[in-house]
DNA sequence: TGACCAATGTAGTGAACGCTACATAGCACG
DNA sequence: CGTGCTATGTAGCGTTCACTACATTGGTCA
């Protein structure tokens, strides 16, 4: 009848094997997760893993687009084109650093993580969506703060991805926050003691 | 008879080995360099490998320490307890930042990115070695500006961090040295405002 | 009810992993 | 010159890797 009420069969659930893989990569890193540790976590035999999602570099594509979704920072919101940059970069600091370090166990970034797998193609797909991050930021920067868009950008890159490592080696929330905010206030100085121009 | 004249055999030789390694692991990260890799790179076979190094963790900890020795940070000159932390910490991210991006292919900081390894092992050699040159910051910046000390060396070592895997991911030297100089701006900034002490 | 077909489990593929047992080769020393 | 030791190469250890051929199961639909 209805769809819902006769299932074909059981089989299992596409989407909640996506989400249980995206939990192993974040917490481990695609390396170091095997596809006996998959098909273990899912309960499902290899057969059913490859019919499912074809291979760990694809599921592994898929549980980064689903964490891009679901954990990305709001960078429309925090980038706003009306917002100065002396208070959004702080704000987009700070807000990276607390989900970095908020879960204990899935730690860092998961796409800055991924840029560092040792497969070729795995590490691609990592760093293709991260520049889409990055090149919002420069975009942004571009607008609001044109005559060092570039160094700036780069500025917030490296801290963004020092945060991302030191959470994964186990910085603790705290630190990691109070590293954003001290980050975040050297920004704003700088970026103050250039242009006072909307106080005057 | 003097031990010199008259080497046992010319079997091969080990430091030169360790030097090969030290090469390939940085480049490609611990995991990355199979045994294989390692004992056609040094043209032997597993057996003298194993008797000359024990292990391949082995292999990597005396890599570390040679990578350590050799290109370490001068920290003792850096952090000369009589040199004001608003040039010495600027100076330090400069010398790490034209040191990770100086050699396009032994990229980054070997210490730093051992520390990501999968095998539990290694990433805690690396761990020890890395912490010596942290403690070396905090003991430095406890003596010239304690109140900050704990701030400002988890500032650096996030900065570290990112620069570090900023240049294993292929930022330019120019871009990497700029950042430094952008964070050591930042930090000579907030520490003059806080005390001119020295030039009232 | 019976044919069809997607999805499954069993079992195993070849390759690479870190590592080692074993016999041999070459030097030191008596 | 022979004994002993050390380092070597051959060959292969057991394990794990990502991945798959194949028969079977079970729901769907005529």
């Amino acid at each position: 009848m209805n769809a819902k009420t006769r299932q074909r069969r059981p089989a299992f659930d596409r989407e909640a094997g996506v989400a249980i893989a995206q939990a192993l990569f974040h917490e481990r890193g695609y390396d170091a997760v095997s596809l006996a540790d998959l098909t273990h976590a899912m309960d499902i035999k290899p057969p059913s893993f490859y019919a499912a999602y074809g291979s760990k570099a694809e599921l592994f594509e898929r549980t980064m687009l689903r964490y891009a979704q679901e954990n990305a920072l709001p960078l429309a919101e925090l980038l706003a084109p009306d917002r100065p940059p002396a208070e959004a970069l702080p704000a987009l600091l700070l807000a990276a650093a607390e989900q970095y370090g908020r879960d204990s166990v899935l730690r860092g970034c998961m796409i800055t993580e991924g840029m560092r797998a040792d497969d070729p193609a795995a590490r691609r797909m990592a760093e293709n969506l991260a520049s889409g991050g990055l090149q919002a930021i420069r975009a942004y920067l571009d607008q609001v703060h044109p005559q060092d868009a570039e160094s700036l950008t780069d500025y917030v890159s490296v801290t963004l991805r020092g945060l991302s490592a030191s959470a994964c080696n186990g910085m603790p929330y705290e630190r990691l926050t109070q590293v954003a905010r001290t980050a975040g206030r050297f920004i704003a100085h700088e970026l103050e003691a250039d242009e006072p121009t909307t106080a005057s």
